[in-house]
DNA sequence: CGGTTCTTTGACGAGATTCAATGCCGGTGG
DNA sequence: CCACCGGCATTGAATCTCGTCAAAGAACCG
């Protein structure tokens, strides 16, 4: 399928969101050499202990980063919706400590290592788009680290789909109420420590309590308002304004 | 009190471990503007919320970065040891996210948070270091996420002792038989997720399996393989290897 | 349609929390 | 030097949240 829309676009705007890039640096993003790949729900795209020399951003679908513990439990530990960046760790990293799997069927742009981190040094005002990605991702595992142990369950799941949401909504794509949510009770689960059997109760009580409803296998927030409160969510930690 | 020896020993090494500066790169951070402080255990170095101006490293002691749950719960994100840069994310981002105490007493030195930027752009080696260095948190944090998701409680405590340990033998600060660990059992709780009437019993259990033992307020580990191996302990996620 | 994947529900058990009381240790001041 | 005090550590009992196991039902796919 030939498009005359750049592989880059989602990139771009992302990058635009993080910081001030100007049209030399655009254009250096779009003459980035790659290649456009697909991926089926489960695929892996990095894989654990593996040392990556491409790296790979999201152009559409959904994507997570997940670790194995000993007991062959999965924790996801972030999602991802397009624009973002999978990999930006490899540019200064060489092994994978964690794997990336897509969650849906999802488009990716592949682009060398070497190329990504020369665009990063030369065009300074992408590298400080790059940190602040960076640095934005661990703040969203540092708080996924006081969800996961310090929030009682309910309030676990609701926080995580919120996060989700707003980072949805601030790319572009989607409020709350439009929002259908491409999630599994398991992956819900591996995301909040929890197994899909309680995720499952617990989502029958956020929609008994009218601020969620599920259609089939997806669910809508009906009741953002209540949501959010519910999840006692803040969006500082997503540091959204640039 | 005059000393010969300069604040930034402790960083230099640091940096030295992440990549290969050179002596002008070593001169530049030796030549940085800069104040030392001391601070007592609990003294709070950055507050969440807060628009920080300067960047502290630790000298001696230890230091947490925790954040607040709504119930009042605090959850520690992580801890660091002498020659840890505690707030790289401000070279980027404008406000705290979460807090920064010291747990222990503890020296520091503060330098402008704009000299700190200027270092990492015109000293290129210099920056990688600190990329490097800011990855290798947000892998940690990705770690911690695992261990309070999916980890039981032993585990999870043996674990985060274990990360210490290692973070800190790898900093030519002590093996692990010889390092008398510096929490309170309240900490490890509020690093594990647990409370520390748990951790209290967890310990007691550790110790009677004959791998730790206490002595008054701090513990020490006697039998270092039996630990590692209790807590499923794996250090590839800390990249040491520069 | 037939098989697969995901969801739903119940009964039971385990692990962790809560509450409350006691003990220990180090520091401070009389 | 001793008495007191505050911060931690320790322990037990009762409780509750969440996990485990198992089975059945619903939705989606080719």
């Amino acid at each position: 399928m030939i498009s005359d829309v750049s592989p880059f676009r989602q990139l771009v705007a992302k990058l635009r969101r993080l910081a001030p890039i100007d049209e030399a640096d655009e254009a250096a993003v779009l003459a980035l050499p790659h290649r456009v790949g697909r991926a089926r729900a489960r695929d892996y795209l990095i894989r654990e202990g593996s040392k990556p020399h491409e790296c790979c951003a999201l152009i559409d679908g959904y994507a997570a980063r997940s670790k194995l513990g000993v007991n062959g439990g999965r924790q996801i530990v972030s999602f991802h919706i397009p624009g973002d960046i999978l990999d930006i760790q490899h540019l200064f990293l060489e092994r994978a400590d964690h794997n990336v799997q897509v969650i849906s069927d999802a488009t990716l742009v592949w682009v060398p290592m070497a190329a990504m981190r020369a665009l990063a040094t030369q065009r300074p005002t992408i590298g400080t788009a790059f940190w602040r990605d960076a640095l934005i991702d661990a703040s969203i595992f540092r708080e996924w680290v006081l969800n996961v142990g310090r929030r009682d369950a309910k309030t676990r799941i609701a926080h995580m789909l919120c996060e989700f949401i707003v980072r949805r909504a601030a790319a572009g794509l989607g409020t709350a109420e439009q929002t259908q949510l491409p999630f599994s009770q398991e992956e819900i689960g591996d995301a909040t420590g929890l197994t899909s059997v309680h995720v499952n109760r617990m989502l029958r009580e956020l929609a008994e309590a009218g601020l969620i409803v599920r259609k089939g296998r997806s669910l809508e927030i009906v009741d953002w308002d209540g949501f959010r409160r519910a999840a006692g969510f803040d969006a500082a930690y997503l540091h959204l304004a640039a």
